[in-house]
Order: C-alpha cells, then structure tokens, then sequence
DNA sequence: TGTTAGTATGAAATCGATTTCACAAATGGG
DNA sequence: CCCATTTGTGAAATCGATTTCATACTAACA
C-alpha cells in the first residue's frame, strides 16, 4: 500500500512550510503570490489530498451528519433520504444512512454509534421509545426530527399536515357516498398516526358522522402477509356480522398494499363494494388494479428541508429555535373510490 | 456547548495515566485488575465515549465504507443498500449514502469526497464512464463494484445473472407463443443491459427464431414519462404498419413501468393484444394492472454480499483476489404473458 | 541471595492537519 | 528618516486518541 502523500510531502516539495501549505489549502490567510503557486503546483504534482479526519480532530467538524430512518426500502423514506443527501452534498456534506428497522435498540446503538464518530448532526425519524436515553446520548449534537417528534427531545421538526390530509382524503370519501369507514392502522401509539386519525374524526364529526361508526383495525406488525392476513380476517367477521364498513382507509403504504390484497382475496370490488384510501402515496398505486387514491406527503421536499435546517443551524449556531415545519400534503383522487 | 470529555479526564479521575485508559478501552494490554475497574467507573462516571476521529487518525482505519449508487429511490438500489448497510452494521462499520444519479461528474466528485474521508473502502455501482479516472482516484481503497463493472478498474464484482434470467424469461414468452418480440431498452451502452439483450437472443436462437425479428427500442432518459412517450410512438408507429411485436422486454423496473403506461395509453390488452415482461422485479408487479411477470434479482442479498467480501478483504488484508459473484435470478411469471 | 524473565505502568512520540505566536520584512504617514 | 502598521512566514502547540519505549516492580529459578 503505497504510503499516503501528506501536508509535510508538500511543504518539502515546494520549499516552505506546512504552515504555509494549510494556508493556501483553507484560505484562512494571505499567502504570497509566488508561494502559493508553488504550494498548488506541489499539491498537483504529489496528487495530495488533505486528510478529513486530520482536519476533523482539529476543527471538531466532520461535515458528515448521521439520517436514522425506520427503513430505507420504504419508498417514503428513500425519498426522504434522496432529498436530504441532494442537499447535503450540495453544501459539502456527506451523509451516513442508519436503518432502524423500528428498533428501539437498534435505535439506540445508532445514535451511539454516529455520535461516537462526531457527526455534525442528526437528522432523525424516531420509533417514538426511548425518549429520555435518546435525549441523554444526543446531548448537544444539533439535531432534527422528521416525520415524528418527540417529547422529550428538544429539537426541530419537519413533518407533514397529517391531519390536514387525512381531514381532506375522509371528506373526499364521505362526499362520494361512503360513510362507514374502517381504519387500518398500526398498532404501537405514533403521533402521526394518531394526527392522521384525528383528521378522518374531524371530518366524520363535521358530516354529523358518529366517529364510533369507523373502527380501527389494528395490525401488530407492518409485514405486508400480516397485514394482509389480519384485515382479512377482521373484514371476514364483519361482512358475516352484516356491519362492514363501506370503505377503509389505511394509514401509511404498507398497510394499504396489505389492505389491497386482502380485499383482492376476498374477491371485493373497488370502489364498488369497497373503497379504498391510503395515506402516503406511491408512484406505483397509480398503475395498481385499480388506481388507489391516497394522500401524497412530499417526501423529498420533506428530507431536503430538514437538511437545510440542520445545515443552517450549523453554519450560524446563533439562534438554536426548535421550530416545527409542516409541509402540505396532497390528496390524489383515483379509481378507488 | 459542552466541552467533550476526553481520555484525559478519564486518566486523571481514575488517577492513572492515558495510556492505561487506552489499553482498556481497546483491550490490547494487560492492565491490573483494580486499574481496570477504575478506568471502567470513571468512564462511566464522566460518561466518556472516545472520539472516532482521534482513533482514525491514529489506527488509519475509520471503519466506514462508502455506497456509491445511481439512485436510492430505486428499489433496486434501495433494497441493495438495505443488504450491505445491516452486514456493515453487524460489523461495526457504517455507511456514506451516494447517488450518483447517473451522472459521471457526480460520480467523480462523490468518490473524491469518499477518498478524502479516508472511508476504508467502497461499494460502487458505476456509471460506465471515466473508467482511467476513477482508477486514479480510488487509487489503492479496496472496492467492489455491484450491478456492473468497469475493465479500467481492478476489483471484485458482484452482480446478478443478468443473462440468465433474460434467457430463461424469453424462452417463457415464446412459449406462451410470444415470438415477435420488441425490446425497451435504455440508450447508454451498459454491459448489464447487454447481457440481458444476449440473454434474449440466445432464446430466440435456440428458438429457431431470428434475432432480426426483435428490434430494440432505445429510451435516452429513463425518466417515467419519456419512457412511457417514446414506447407509445414507436408502437403506434409498428401497429399502423401491421409489424408491431406481440410481446414487450423491458429491461429494467423504470422500463418497465413506462412501457405499462405506453401500453395502457393505447388500449392494448395485457396479456392478449401484447405480452409484457420486465427485467427486475418490484413487489408492485404483483398488484399492478394486470399482475406483470419480470425476473428478479436479489438485491438485498447482492448488497450484502458485496458489503461482506469489502470487509472480509479489510479484515484479512491477504490476498485480494478479484472474483465476480454471479447470483442467480428468478423469473416470476404473472398474468402479463 | 542474586539473576532473570515477565508484568504493569507512565512518559513521550505519533497520526496529519489547523492555528497561535513570534518575528522579520515591507509599507506608509508625518 | 523614523516609528507604527501591515504583511508574510515558519516554529511550535494543539486536537484526542494509540503505541512505543523505558522503567519499576514481582515472581521464579539456580
């Protein structure tokens, strides 16, 4: 392995000092005219690139920032990170990608971890546990939430108009002659889900709908079989019962997808026999059998200004305010219903 | 912000020197029973966490490794990284997230800034150009290249049966009596796209078929909406002068979902009017309209292999033999054929 | 008991950059 | 023409760890 070329290489080589050499490298400094040519033509002739970590030790910047994420295969969540990562690089930034997978733990073991390796900052999409370590192992490492908050963290978020959506996709399905309603939602207790339940009662209660008349089915795992597998089942008892809903409504991709094939199994017409809504929209449920209509949250848009604020805050660490961004979503009428 | 605590305190609050700290942080001398359990409570105590970035400076390893993608929005990609990133985890080693986005500069620069942070290697699916620069830069970081490879750079490969899977998909259309094929193609010449088109030919041939008979279809930006306005033109064109394919090859998931649209824009009825298979399976295949056949690759595999033959070089840094990993594809026959 | 081998430890060098400090040379104002 | 700045430069300190080297102490053996 061929030894690494370093600042001592170049001063030796143009005739000065290292002093000299990191002037020109950071600018930090007035260097004459005729010093500085050879310092960049002994930098060209050597191929010398300054060492990150070198610099890092010294400045306390490693102009990497950690993004924790449940799971980059989500489409979601790689399009969060996309946004981010444009931004990042962008300004200099290089980016470390950590799934949590929903993990509590793994949760945990990431933050030490990117912490440990002096991140900049963090931008975060917590499983929601954990709230007090969390706050304990961040300490003061600038850091900004996306798509959920919490509590106990004192930091930015950016997160989308979860109410506001769901408010606009349930009018939508109650205007067209759907009244009874099922959510399909998660199990564990999440912020955004619960905004996203807060905004179908809105729109229940502002039609004079009982919110008792929409019921909640709620999956333990996300696994797509086992959310096909549970709504299934739960649809089964109700169509026997003869008091099923008349459209679901399912609360992120993956239980509309499970949602979808469930009522494919049971051989349910939509949006005849049963209308469809899902909350977080993908590209694919426009080609789907049928167009499934969903609530687009701006996913990119969403990683990229979480970048910006992390960034901004880094380059002027005057005023630390924790604000909240909300960015729009979109309701997208399709076949379903 | 607070200072960080550094092996200095450490050694001062348990009343020893750093030296003893740091042989119990990294267990590589014996150190007395009482020292140890000093040291151990005074870092507990302080709540020290040693800085990456010293340790780095010092070892010459930073235990991070650098993912050059064309794009994590793909699931293909997506998928990929989620394979090598949970082999890095489980190893210690985190991970920089790069797209590329298929451009070369982007490229170059990504892998100047991964050099420079001294990643200890690198995973990269390349674009296909600047086959001596990109030598140049990487220069001696172990690297392995997945999905393609490029001759100008000596390293290990990993990547799918891409002509295989072709092979056998196109022998499953003609068949089902598919034998006017036509196939959608991306313009950049790509030793990937290449070994699917072989793939296909040798079907035809041993078909008895003439590889005449399948013309190619070049998009030149694989963006969703050119995809799906080029294929539409060039079939509406074929229909009219009687000669058009009975079925479509594309050969990507991006191919593939433009041709679905094209296909669907002009009325033409899956499977009977026209025969559809994709090359790269996605999970949407199976609810899209209709139920679309493809080949899929297993990319989360691909990825951890990739990530799992770079760390086994890093970590036995013997011999540094080049080999090519050719994982096997499947092919999934739905209702589009 | 004297010599030797082994163990535990701390002082100091090191990694490769940036930054402070001291100082010489150049510049400028009166 | 002298003193006060300004400008350019290199030596040395620094960041926070690891590792080498020297040394004091223990244990073992003849």
């Amino acid at each position: 392995m061929p030894k690494q070329v370093t600042i001592q290489d170049v001063a030796r080589e143009a005739g000065t000092s290292v002093s000299t050499v990191s002037r020109v490298l950071t600018g930090s400094a007035r260097v004459s005219k005729a010093k500085r040519v050879a310092v960049e033509e002994a930098i060209a002739r050597l191929g010398f690139r300054p060492s990150h970590v070198a610099r890092s030790l010294r400045t306390h910047a490693t102009f990497s920032v950690g993004l924790l994420v449940n799971d980059i295969t989500n489409p979601f969540f790689s399009a969060l990170a996309r946004g981010a990562e444009e931004e990042a690089i962008r300004r200099g930034y290089s980016m470390m990608l950590c799934n949590t997978d929903n993990d509590p733990d793994r949760e945990l073991q990431y933050l030490r971890m990117v912490r440990d390796k002096r991140v900049d900052g963090i931008i975060f999409g917590p499983t929601g546990a954990n709230g007090a370590q969390i706050a304990q192992i961040v300490g003061s490492i600038p850091l900004v939430m996306i798509d959920r908050r919490i509590d106990e963290v004192p930091a930015a978020a950016v997160v989308a108009d979860n109410e506001g959506g769901a408010y606009r996709a349930a009018c939508a399905l109650i205007q067209r002659g759907y009244h009874r309603l099922g959510i399909v939602a998660w199990l564990p207790p999440m912020e955004t889900l619960a905004h996203r339940v807060t905004g179908i009662h809105r729109a229940l209660s502002g039609h004079d709908i009982p919110i008792e008349s929409a019921p909640i089915i709620r999956v333990s795992r996300i696994e797509p079989k086992e959310v096909r597998r549970v709504v299934r089942e739960w649809l089964t008892e109700r169509l026997e019962a003869g008091d099923a809903p008349s459209a679901l409504f399912a609360l992120n991709n993956q239980l509309g997808l499970g949602t979808l094939r469930a009522l494919r199994d049971l051989g349910l017409k939509i949006p005849d026999e049963m209308g469809l809504m899902v909350f977080d929209d993908l590209e694919f449920f426009e080609v789907t059998l049928p167009p499934i209509s969903a609530v687009a949250m701006p996913a990119r848009q969403m990683g990229q200004r979480a970048m910006r604020h992390l960034l901004d805050r880094l380059e002027k660490p005057g005023e630390h305010l924790h604000e909240v961004t909300v960015l729009p979503t979109e309701v997208r009428i399709r076949q379903s219903i």
